[in-house]
DNA sequence: ATAATTCGTAATAACTCAAGTTACATGAAA
DNA sequence: TTTCATGTAACTTGAGTTATTACGAATTAT
């Protein structure tokens, strides 16, 4: 089963928007994500709906952040992907009238549910902010460990 | 992304075959699973080779239950078609360079890894048997509802 | 033995859906 | 008015699944 990896990408788009400091064209974005101009364009539509990010037309043009990262989570992220399914397992037909079915699909639907909740309650936790200070605390040990040959 | 809902039909088939008596068909079950009768036997393999269902060749032959339905959970059948991907979403890149990259794998694996095992745990908590009693409640309201119209 | 039944499985075809691509229109800046 | 960049529709490609075909092997009944 092939997986959506929307929400991955988009999230390293952000960060690296973030510490670029000026707007990056879709064609910046293509590479950093490794895909074309126009998925990202794509992608990036609904962020842009969301006002978590703007993109201008034209010489200077590009994509730039729109937002406060401490008041964006994970889950606002995904939100304005259009909720994309997160599972990739699931029932065969959404209303049988088999009533053995039924009761397996009942069962199945009671797992997911509580899956699919928990997840994205730990999708709200975790800002954009925090992302970003995640990344800054692994360049400053990726310095500390290859900077100073010293150490190693 | 479309979903994989083998196990959704493979607990319907165990179910079936339960109340069967005889041992079942491919065909059969593959009528039952609507599919057909080679997607059931490659389906049903896994579950042969975990011991919960035997199948036997020639007249007569066809699949049949060799489990106790008290002892095997969700969790089991799962494994026995090969643990497939539960989810639908995850990262670009499962080991990338980009420091930016790995903050944003990290935050999200956490999150799917925690989702995953709750998912897991719910699996183990629910038998086969605990689903053909629920059948069995949902079989005698639907008689109660639709048997006796005095009731209605 | 022989015919009929049923599973086992390899090979292949058909289908599905997301990703990628092309093409062109729109708008902004110099 | 030229250049840069996004917006978007239409189309192509490609990967992954499922369905189908075809034939072999095992079992039962006669």
């Amino acid at each position: 089963m092939k997986r959506d990896s929307r929400l991955s990408s988009v999230l390293h788009a952000l960060l690296h928007m973030e510490s670029h400091g000026k707007p990056m064209t879709s064609e910046d974005l293509a590479t950093c994500m490794s895909t074309n101009p126009v998925v990202v364009r794509r992608t990036m539509a609904g962020l842009r709906e969301s006002g978590f990010v703007r993109s201008d037309r034209g010489p200077n043009g590009g994509w730039s952040i729109a937002c406060d990262f401490d008041r964006v989570t994970l889950r606002d992220i995904n939100a304005a992907l259009g909720e994309p399914a997160l599972f990739a397992v699931g029932n065969r037909h959404e209303n049988p009238a088999c009533l053995v079915e039924q009761a397996v699909n009942a069962a199945l639907d009671d797992a997911f549910d509580a899956a699919e909740a928990l997840l994205l309650e730990r999708f709200a936790t975790v800002t954009l902010a925090a992302l970003a200070a995640d990344f800054r605390r692994r360049f400053a040990r990726h310095k500390s460990e290859n900077g100073t040959k010293a150490h190693a």
